[in-house]
DNA sequence: CGTCAGATGATC
DNA sequence: ATCATCTGACGC
């Protein structure tokens, strides 16, 4: 019930990264309500890993939206995203954060440990108690019985500010406000500075 | 609280 | 060599 279809998708990364906070991520017993994302958007982002066009590790972000986005970083933790736009454009949203909505004992479980976080605050903490594996790359979050996503519950407000880890990128990029959080979930973390957006109107006309 | 190094491996 | 990171060790 509520599985988002792939029509969500299809749109600019940093409108489905709006909507994607609230909404539910589940897989294998594990549902996880997402509190922070990050918008990759397509053509001339410098901080997207499509910059230099198709490669073989970004090459479900040029593909069909609606399908994740997975790779390895730092050789460590896995890192999930979402596909947006057009099929044919490279566009994404990170999950960057989470807060568990069941399966406590099943992530408990994964991290080796008795007593568990209800806040997973970070790309990797998430993938991990997602339980993902590379394996699980371009599939499909519409269809029933993999990674789903389900619509959740609009967070009251929306927090914005610069992304994380994307020095190498233009300074205009590194200082677009497209990490977006849920305000008023408990969330913190990470050095960088996020602010209450006024309005979603305001918000877009800034930045489409 | 804070900063900082080391882990660890696919990719270009 | 470069990373869309995390953790634990240290110093205050």
């Amino acid at each position: 019930m509520g599985l988002i279809e792939p029509s969500f998708y299809a749109r600019d990364a940093l409108e489905v990264a709006w909507d994607l906070l609230g909404c539910r991520l589940k897989h294998e017993g594990v549902e996880i309500l997402i509190t922070e994302v990050e918008a990759y958007r397509k053509e001339g982002d410098s901080a997207n890993h499509c910059r230099s066009g198709r490669t073989r590790r970004n090459a479900p972000m040029w593909g069909p939206p609606g399908r994740a986005y997975i790779y390895l970083c730092y050789g460590i933790h896995l890192m999930l995203n979402l596909v947006t736009d057009q099929d044919g454009e490279g566009a994404a949203v990170l999950i960057r954060a989470g807060q568990v909505g069941g399966g406590l004992d099943i992530i408990r479980s994964r991290r080796g440990a008795k007593e568990g976080p209800v806040l997973l605050t970070g790309p990797g903490k998430v993938a991990q108690a997602l339980g993902l594996d590379l394996g699980m790359n371009e599939s499909e979050l519409f269809v029933p019985g993999g990674l789903e996503l389900h619509q959740g519950r609009r967070p009251q407000g929306v927090l914005a500010g610069p992304r994380i880890g994307i020095g190498y990128a233009q300074p205009e990029h590194v200082l677009a406000p497209w990490r977006l959080a849920a305000a008023g979930t408990g969330w913190v973390s990470h050095p960088a500075p996020l602010e209450q957006v006024t309005s979603r109107a305001h918000y877009f006309s800034m930045w489409s």
